[in-house]
DNA sequence: TATGAATGAGACTTCATTCAT
DNA sequence: AATGAATGAAGTCTCATTCAT
């Protein structure tokens, strides 16, 4: 059920690294449909043929199209979480050092699980309640993390924007959005776009 | 076919304001529908019931579902570019007035007309090929608008990106968004979200 | 509602003389979808677009689809008896001669009339009982005038056939037949058809 | 996909033997329905509920209501041609012989597929254009089959028919007529009605 | 563990028909 | 005489899900 290599806390910049995704082969079909056609306009009998399973066969491993969904939208967030917190925990003393290391965090993230970070935070309305409610829960987890930081960033003199609030909403949405866009074939590597994003970013909070 | 309160060309401002948008009742409840449940969410049913028509009622006035969704996201984009446009025409000709009054247009459109805006951009998927082929063609005409104001901006030292295309599009990004969070009720008023972006629009791109 | 020009009774060979039908628009797109694609493939809102009709107009001139169709067969069976009774009154005193002509009636009918010939026998099923009785007792006079003829035809010697009833039979569904297969735009024209079939329906009862 | 018993080649008068169809019940409930209302007037809870079955487990077997009819009429036109060669080829050299063969074969399939027989010719209209082209490749082929038969007759001066080709229709009218009115529990046994219609056609082409 | 068969509910859409205007 | 708008019922088909095997 836990779907990504584990992240050694020990294991410095293991934050950064992504092994090939290796979702159980249901779970796989159920992202690549859902990311192509919503999870309203996938059937559960696409995500058993991508899978190569029958029907009741999918039925076997997960036991409704909810499952499918919530397996894969919980475990997502929790993973984006452990990895800002540990390039923070990795990162300097200051502002600056941290807010360069979770945002790195979050681009690398929307870049490598691209469908899943998009899955879920496209499909939240068609999670079930307490499902929906724990997912949102770690977005505004990870959203004051990068607050936090914006924050004392400015205390701190090193960011000069006059709203430090809508300012950190502004560079998470920005990262988030690479989910949409990216693609491993485009013109764009991850570490250019890495440089970039992170250059613009440090420029909408007003960094140094 | 046209939802809104026409735009008078000598009109001053005028793509500033918006009217109460007169949607035909069909349209308004597929609108609602659509922006809660998702178009594969929402049945035809659902549709009717809210707009106090029978089913046969609603197809009286729309061919289909698909219909539906057309002509809800085809009005969006051609507005949207119209008041952009005329924003542009009435700015100064510096290029820092350019990207205040297109990134200004943004955000009001966003707010003002977050549900449409949010479906559009949402269900693009869920189009025809032929209406999401002149979506994306008016979406990207919007944003090669603002891509050519910050290249201009450059090149002109007004801005200070290293990365204009990017960051430009950072810029519609973080407009578009409003349309996911923005509510009438919400405490922040469009004028001082207008504020509050602007300034971190202006940040992003390295203005002055 | 009478929909053929009248047969006057002292005028001889009118039978054998169809001029243009003259159906109402109404019945007479009734007439074409139905031959096309049968009565329950067939919608109201065909007949009344080939008509030129709004649907409610349609429904002015005929109360009901069902009306359409007992319209157009009623008087169908009607018109073929007449037409056959006639020819039998101007033909000759011999079974032979009262053949031939209840049989080229038949044909002619079969080929001027064909698609009201081939509704009428397509969409009995179709029919209200009512409607369906009074078509198979008109339908059952038809025949019983032809077994008659090919009775008397054999105890006058005139015709060999050991099976009178079942010849009469085969002779009427040859000529039915006809019209599923005729068209004016074919190659061989209604007197030169009259003349193959009257040839081989005498073959049909044994005559000479 | 094949109802019937097989038909073993070297089985002298196999092709007349008919044992209790064997369909499977779908399609035995979709054959009666059609027969009796037509494929248009037929809803496919009918047929689900003829069949035992509840919709969707009817839409297990087959595809849609197409399907069902593409089935039911695809082997018809097959078994036909098949049974008419094998009559044919165990008949006699002359095409006296060779006649009555394929004459008693055609009136013994309208009798005993008697519905499978109407369904097919009656809703041709009905079945894709594929379905339908080959359809009528078979159809015509069989056609051709007798007129060939008749033609050689004529030629060897067996018959004396002055239009092979119309009566060799006319004959194959007739047979297939049977189908529209034939009873097993009628006045007529199989045998009774295959000698009066032998009779009747073998005059038709002017046999003797 | 896997599957063929099944189903109640509901999807979108069209039907024949009516009625106020 | 004609029409725009409306509707209850029914059309074909697909849904997520279950169960005997």
């Amino acid at each position: 059920m836990d779907t990504r290599e584990d992240l050694v806390p020990g294991d410095t910049g293991s934050w950064r690294h992504y092994g090939a995704t290796t979702l159980p082969k249901a779970l796989a079909a159920a992202l690549d449909a859902f990311a192509e056609r919503g999870y309203d306009g996938t059937s559960i009998r696409e995500v058993a043929s991508r899978a190569g399973l029958s029907v009741p066969g999918l039925y076997h491993h997960y036991p409704s199209k909810q499952a499918l969904l919530v397996s894969l939208t919980t475990t997502v967030m929790r993973e984006l979480l452990e990895r800002s917190r540990q390039a923070l925990a990795e990162a300097g003393p200051t502002p600056s050092e941290q807010f360069d290391a979770v945002v790195e965090s979050l681009l690398r993230f929307h870049m490598f699980r691209r469908n899943q970070a998009f899955v879920a935070s496209t499909e939240m309305r068609s999670m079930e309640p307490a499902s929906r409610a724990a997912f949102v829960a770690l977005r505004d987890e990870q959203q004051r993390m990068l607050d936090r930081i914006v924050e004392e960033g400015v205390a701190a003199g090193e960011f000069s924007t006059r709203y430090p609030e809508d300012a950190s909403r502004a560079v998470t949405t920005m990262c988030v959005a690479v989910a949409s866009w990216y693609h491993p074939d485009g013109p764009l590597s991850p570490d250019e776009i890495v440089t970039r994003y992170l250059a613009i970013a440090r420029c909408t909070v007003g960094a140094r």
